[in-house]
DNA sequence: AACTCGTGGCG
DNA sequence: TCGCCAAGAGT
């Protein structure tokens, strides 16, 4: 049944039924497209930021798995919140869905708002997340624009100046909101972004099957490589890091992170960048003392890690260390709280992924294993 | 307004 | 291999 946007001319409903009937034949089954709780959507928007949607399904079943609503998620300690997310990124979304989770239960008796005033009132929810609760779950008429419906939209109409700039950016919001055929958001925006994912892609879209193709304006000026127009990325950090695990009695030094740094409020093992004219094996011994106050030696190489971070690309660089000092001298610098860990403790708390990559590698190492209690 | 925050997949 | 990219938000 063909649907009539506010505002709408011809082409601009047309591009929508064209979006609306491409979607009901290929969306794709996701978790949280079953009943659209608000609960769900709201945990699946905040996973899917800046995140590939096949990364998010898994998490998202484990999440509502063990926080099946606001209040089991409100009630939980922040620790097992970020043992949830740990190797997601971006870990203030986490820390920030915590606090909202119990703000709604405080405020709203447990149950997310619909006003958009009341949703960009919660932490981790911005424009584009207030106005994806407010349409998918609640079916208010407006518009989302992510990544992909900057995309579409700009292919779509050939928008020339950079995607980011404050025009474009009104022009793409305009255009949206002409286009979405009132009364169904949930679907329109949904058929916006998995259009902008699967056919509109950043590379080498299929113009040639693309259902809107008869009015995009970018393919007519045979320029839709070079839509949207981004500023390019300044090129990465590349950094040596070097990290020690530290064994006393059969358990292992862990340290919690700040709340305020990177990977605030995970646990991590002491460790740093290793400096110009310096070894790893210095490099571990040093931040041991800078951030520990402990004196360790004799640095066994375990293995080194590539991994990265933000803007940075990483080798990380991995010792067993044996103290020296007595380990009443630990004395944190750089870190709210330690843990002297068996090996089923360390596997419960949460990890920034390089630490984790080198957890991993320690558990199927029986030598290492035999030195550290279960 | 520019910077910062993670991570893994892909061509 | 390596640059690009992702259902952005907070400051």
């Amino acid at each position: 049944m063909p649907s009539m946007p506010p505002n709408g001319t011809a082409s601009e409903t047309l591009i929508a039924d064209a979006l609306l009937d491409w979607f009901s034949r290929h969306k794709r089954d996701l978790p949280w497209r079953m009943t659209y709780s608000p609960y769900h959507v709201w945990i699946s928007e905040i996973m899917l930021q800046q995140t590939q949607m096949e990364r998010g399904v898994e998490y998202f079943k484990r999440w509502i798995a063990r926080f099946p609503d606001v209040d089991s998620l409100a009630q939980a300690p922040q620790d097992e919140v970020l043992k949830l997310w740990e190797g997601l990124g971006y870990y203030s979304r986490a820390r920030n869905l915590h606090k909202a989770a119990r703000m709604v239960v405080e405020l709203h008796g447990g149950t997310l708002p619909p006003s958009m005033e009341a949703l960009l009132a919660l932490p981790g929810i911005g424009p584009y997340t207030a106005r994806a609760i407010a349409s998918i779950a609640f079916r208010q008429d407006v518009c989302v624009v992510d990544a992909n419906v900057e995309r579409l939209v700009s292919r779509l109409y050939n928008i020339g100046q950079p995607v980011k700039s404050r025009q474009a950016q009104k022009e793409i919001g305009e255009y949206g909101q002409r286009l979405l055929p009132s009364g169904h958001a949930r679907e329109f925006n949904q058929a916006l972004m998995e259009f902008g994912s699967l056919v509109c892609t950043p590379r080498n879209p299929s113009c040639p099957q693309c259902a809107l193709a008869h009015w995009c304006r970018a393919r007519e000026a045979g320029v839709q490589e070079e839509r949207p127009v981004v500023a390019k990325a300044p090129s990465p950090v590349y950094l040596t890091m070097a990290t020690g695990i530290l064994i006393h009695d059969g358990h292992i030094l862990t340290q919690k992170r700040l709340a305020e740094d990177v990977w605030g409020n995970l646990w991590e093992f002491p460790g740093g960048v290793v400096e110009e004219g310096e070894t790893p094996q210095e490099a571990v011994i040093r931040e041991y003392m800078e951030e520990t106050r402990l004196i360790v030696n004799h640095p066994e190489p375990i293995a080194s890690f590539k991994h990265s971070f933000t803007r940075f690309r990483v080798t990380l660089h991995a010792f067993v260390v044996t103290l020296l000092s007595s380990p009443e001298e630990l004395d944190l610098q750089a870190a709210q709280e330690h843990r002297w860990a068996s090996w089923s403790e360390i596997m419960k708390l949460a990890f920034p992924a390089g630490h984790r990559k080198l957890v991993r590698h320690l558990d199927n190492d029986p030598k290492f294993r035999a030195k550290v209690h279960t």
